[in-house]
DNA sequence: TCTGGGGTCCTAGGACCC
DNA sequence: TCTGGGGTCCTAGGACCC
């Protein structure tokens, strides 16, 4: 038998959510949200109920969506909550609006990522090439895995779903087909606690009908375009020619578009790789002003350098691009960069060249969000060499005389 | 009180080099 | 003096994903 490519796509199911409801499980069936962030009602709770197992913490003392206050968005909520209409991404006073009585948790992120790091470590030991896509998704590569071709993948996907399931009390979602586009698209299928089989004959009937946002790389903008072209489903697309897609998308995105369409993807599992950026940023709890909260931006900004520069200590890596964004109270975007001539992790050095940027951007209007962002990374220690003593780098700008920064601790300020 | 936080990749113009 | 390409890096913004 000639082995074919199998690859998986693993998703689990509303996985912050369910990570509560193991510890909370007089919950399950209600609708619950979990994001927010701010409140810290696990403290709260625990306060009230100080001595009694969470398990026995009763319904009503769980706060609920209609009594939320703040900016946040929701990151899970469970398949009761979403019959409401509410999903992630969703902000949280829409939510409250569509489900009032959903209650509302926060998320635990060292919670979610030791969860994360256990079922990945079950794939692994069953089938060593994965690649991570974020906490709760993998890429599996099922094709020389023992048993991986049988019943299409099905046998060892119900496997790695019974053997996640017994180690962590949590159920995934499961697509295999012929490469990653159309396994992801399968993981949707059946879900929850589901397996979806697809061939590489199964495109026009499963895949055709599909919405065009529901392919990996179509996103809110790209299907308005395409509405407005009178492209509504994958076959839509599939139908034009390549030719007319690079016409109206580009040659880069209207040739991938066409070869999607048609359920062709060959990009391989990555199984490592290197991250480009690092960045910490944050949105307040009212919209700031550059001058007027001043201190306070000054604090918050200075606070954001020396997290990025923990970040890249904690991994070990170094960084040569500094970077900020901010997020008007109208929610425009602007983002500065500056290449330093010298790799760095030093909080101070970020600290300073995000000052510098700072004075690049109009701080007028009131802002929502600040960001830090350190790009051009490099592993510390193997940072590519500077250019030879004597010679100057083209690329290098001019190291700029530094001048306080707007945010900076100014005498007596 | 609409719209979090952490990422990747692409595009496009200008600088600069060969 | 005028006219070229190819290539890389830097920067800003934007689409998209989890």
């Amino acid at each position: 038998m000639t082995r074919i490519r199998r690859i998986a796509h693993l998703d689990m199911d509303a996985f912050f959510a369910s990570v509560e409801l193991l510890r909370y499980p007089q919950l399950k069936g209600l609708p619950v949200v979990i994001g927010g962030g701010r409140r810290k009602v696990d403290e709260l709770l625990l306060d009230r109920y100080a001595g009694l197992p969470l398990a026995k913490i009763p319904i009503d003392a769980f706060p609920l969506l209609k009594d939320y206050v703040g900016r946040g968005v929701i990151t899970t909520a469970t398949y009761p909550a979403r019959q409401f209409g509410v999903g992630s991404a969703m902000g949280m006073m829409k939510a409250a609006r569509l489900c009032p009585q959903a209650l509302v948790l926060p998320v635990d992120f060292d919670q979610v990522r030791r969860f994360s790091r256990a079922f990945k470590g079950i794939i692994r030991e069953i089938a060593p090439l994965v690649e991570d896509r974020g906490v709760d998704e993998v890429y599996i590569d099922f094709t020389d895995v023992p048993g991986g071709q049988r019943e299409g993948g099905r046998v060892l996907a119900r496997l790695i779903q019974k053997s996640i399931f017994e180690a962590t009390g949590l159920t995934c979602s499961i697509g295999v087909a012929p490469n990653k586009l159309i396994a992801k698209m399968a993981s949707e299928f059946d879900k929850p606690n589901g397996i979806s089989i697809v061939y590489e004959a199964d495109v026009q009937s499963k895949i055709w009908p599909l919405p065009v946002r529901k392919i990996n790389g179509i996103g809110p903008k790209s299907e308005e375009k395409l509405h407005r072209l009178h492209l509504h489903t994958l076959g839509d697309i599939a139908a034009q020619s390549r030719e007319w897609l690079v016409d109206n998308f580009g040659q880069a995105y209207g040739g991938w578009m066409h070869e999607a369409s048609w359920g062709r993807d060959d990009r391989p599992v990555v199984v490592e790789s290197e991250p480009v950026s690092m960045s910490r940023e944050t949105t307040f709890d009212r919209d700031l002003h550059a001058v007027r909260d001043r201190q306070e931006l000054g604090a918050i900004f200075t606070d954001l350098c020396g997290r990025v520069a923990e970040d890249l200590r904690r991994k070990g890596y170094v960084g040569k691009t500094i970077g900020i964004k901010l997020r008007y109270d109208d929610f425009r975007t602007a983002t500065r960069d500056q290449t330093l001539d010298h790799y760095t992790a030093d909080a101070a050095t970020i600290r300073r060249a995000a000052g510098q940027c700072l004075k690049r951007v109009d701080l007028g209007p009131r802002l929502r969000l600040l960001g830090v962002r350190v790009g051009k990374l490099a592993k510390l220690g193997e940072e590519p060499a500077p250019p030879a003593k004597g010679q100057v780098d083209p690329q290098a700008h001019a190291v700029q005389q530094h001048t306080p920064d707007l945010f900076a601790d100014q005498p007596g300020g």
